[in-house]
DNA sequence: TACATACAC
DNA sequence: AATGGTGTATGTA
């Protein structure tokens, strides 16, 4: 383990150096064309308007980030399409305030980088350095991981369901949104979280299938119960993928198959991640013969890895990461940092343009200065990163959900054990809510809250079913304008008590009278600070034919 | 505690 | 014409 200490590289030049590189550092150094183009306020400093096309926005989209199976896609073309028929939109606006947010944001970061000093750093190195030689002691990889993703999940399941999609582009969505597509549509440059009718613009014989999310459930469930044979306890993270530990099972292979030699630890090492690599293909072999739907996998000495590993040879394929310590550490350090889960478009962009930062080794190499510069959990995540630090300290050997991304120190160690093992078990859970967007219009005083209500009403039920009450209600709205904002209020009674949403209307209603008049285009409820709710048993009402909203309920309405 | 953001899928 | 829904975590005041 030492070892990778060494590999991981000297600690880099001063704070000084450090400092000329963002400020030199590229064209990530330098305000962009788009910003300039869309601030208000530094708009007549600029002598020359710099020429601006589908490409200088496209940072405004999350799908125009990197996406398997997009390599090839003629991303100027995409862009200037993306940009033609989005600009001017209120979404397009929204996401230009977002944008300039952000940009202000860079801004502060670059101002406290220019006044940081030599002597502001000292401490930060000796912190750093202490916290460095505490990671690796106590970094854990006894174990192997690995995470299994299905290939265009939703997508596969409709054209395994339908032999006339074969050789089509096709998404499975709407106009409005797409869930995911086919290769075949990828080559296009069309993907997930686009819009449909931007990407029926792309490619206009694109077939559009609606989702099937009860067929999809179905799917999981089956691939799942074969995947249970190498993990009993797998961690499904979501419909489409599944994080194991594949230890126990390997290490049972070995010892029925072969004579225990005896080995030195690394050997024993490279043996195990020689068998892993079989065990998983065969796995993979048995998904695809049982339930005739692809998967790709990644196995690693680290949850993340297997993560990141496993859209590396998608479709269909698999990637192991490399168990030596220096090996493995290479593998990381030449990671973008958006490869890494929890950093997303906006943390990349503060971090290549304030910082200048782009990959896992800069994170490395400016690590005290990410630390000076940034807070304390967040530093603290890049740096596990940077060393391969991000499994779970204390065993118990469970994944949390989500956090293989977004792991800070909390979500790294424990979290919610059963996650996807029944219905009935909502240990772990924190919130629950509805929303929905209403196609334009629905913006009558009334429709607002008939619409509040039902939204209720169907909210309770989950919480019924699941039997979950708690103290918080928050109202969630978003504008016409696509501005998003919430209202919440602590509740004495947790709700709900009954399955037909009245209590939770109570106060939903308002949290939203005090809101009105506005114009909506999307309205959400939810019930967060869970308690147990053995303490306050539910009490089923039937909720029989839900009402309208009556006139008292306007009540507040007119202030 | 209230609210806004970011992120993942 | 037209840009989702559900849940978690974090930062700031």
């Amino acid at each position: 383990m030492s070892t990778a200490a060494h590999g991981a590289g000297e600690p880099c030049g001063d704070g000084l150096r450090e400092r000329e590189t963002v400020r030199t550092g590229g064209r990530h150094g330098g305000e962009s064309a788009a910003s300039r183009a869309t601030s208000a306020s530094t708009k007549d400093e600029d002598a020359v308007e710099a020429p601006r096309n589908g490409s200088d926005f496209a940072h405004l989209f999350v799908f125009a980030n990197e996406k398997a199976g997009m390599k090839k896609v003629d991303k100027e073309h995409v862009n200037q399409i993306v940009f033609e028929m989005s600009k001017g939109s209120e979404h397009f606006k929204e996401a230009q305030r977002r944008d300039e947010r952000t940009q202000a944001e860079v801004r502060k970061l670059r101002a406290k980088l220019a006044t940081t000093l030599e002597s502001d750093l000292a401490p930060v190195r000796h912190r750093v350095d202490a916290k460095v030689t505490k990671l690796l002691r106590e970094r854990d990889l006894s174990r192997i991981y690995c995470v299994v993703d299905m290939d265009c999940f939703f997508a596969a399941v409709e054209m395994r369901d339908d032999p006339s999609l074969a050789g089509k582009p096709m998404a499975v969505g709407g106009l409005s949104m797409i869930s995911t597509t086919n290769y075949l549509a990828r080559e296009y440059g069309v993907r997930s979280a686009m819009p449909g009718f931007i990407a029926r613009k792309l490619c206009p014989e694109l077939v559009f299938v609606k989702s099937n999310f009860d067929k999809y459930r179905q799917a999981s469930q089956e691939v799942r119960d074969i995947l249970k044979k190498y993990d009993p306890k797998l961690h499904a993270g979501s419909l489409d993928e599944a994080y194991m530990d594949i230890t126990d099972f390997v290490d049972v292979k070995i010892a029925t198959e072969q004579a225990g030699a005896n080995l030195d630890a690394d050997a024993q090492t490279a043996r195990r991640f020689h068998v892993a690599e079989r065990v998983v293909q065969a796995m993979r072999d048995e998904v695809s013969a049982h339930t005739r739907l692809t998967c790709s996998a990644g196995i690693a000495r680290t949850r993340m890895l297997a993560k990141i590993a496993s859209d590396r040879n998608k479709p269909n394929g698999q990637c192991v990461v490399p168990w030596q310590p220096e090996k493995m550490l290479r593998f990381t350090r030449e990671l973008a940092i958006r490869k890494v889960p929890g950093i997303g478009k906006v943390a990349e962009k503060k971090l290549k343009d304030a910082l200048g930062v782009a990959t896992v080794r800069d994170l490395w190499d400016k690590r005290y200065l990410c630390a000076h510069l940034l807070s304390a959990v967040q530093a603290d995540y890049l740096l596990r990163v940077t060393l391969c630090c991000t499994n779970p300290s204390v065993s118990s050997s469970q994944a949390s959900s989500s956090s293989a991304a977004s792991s800070s120190a909390a979500a790294v160690s424990a979290l919610p054990s059963a996650f996807g093992q029944g219905e009935d078990n909502q240990r772990g859970r924190k919130s629950i809510g509805m929303e929905r967007t209403f196609s334009q219009g629905a913006s009558s005083v009334q429709e607002l809250f008939d619409t509040c209500l039902d939204i209720c009403a169907r909210l309770s039920r989950r919480c019924v079913e699941k039997q979950l009450i708690g103290h918080c209600v928050t109202l969630k709205i978003k504008k016409s304008s696509f501005e998003v904002f919430t209202r919440q209020t602590i509740v004495t009674n947790a709700v709900p008590r009954c399955a037909d949403g009245t209590d939770l209307f109570e106060h939903a209603r308002e949290l939203l009278a005090r809101e009105m008049p506005c114009r909506l285009r999307l309205m959400g409820i939810k019930v967060s600070k869970l308690i147990d709710p053995s303490h306050a048993p539910v009490k089923i009402v039937s909720s029989g034919v839900l009402h309208a909203v009556k006139p008292w309920m306007m009540r507040r309405t007119l202030k």
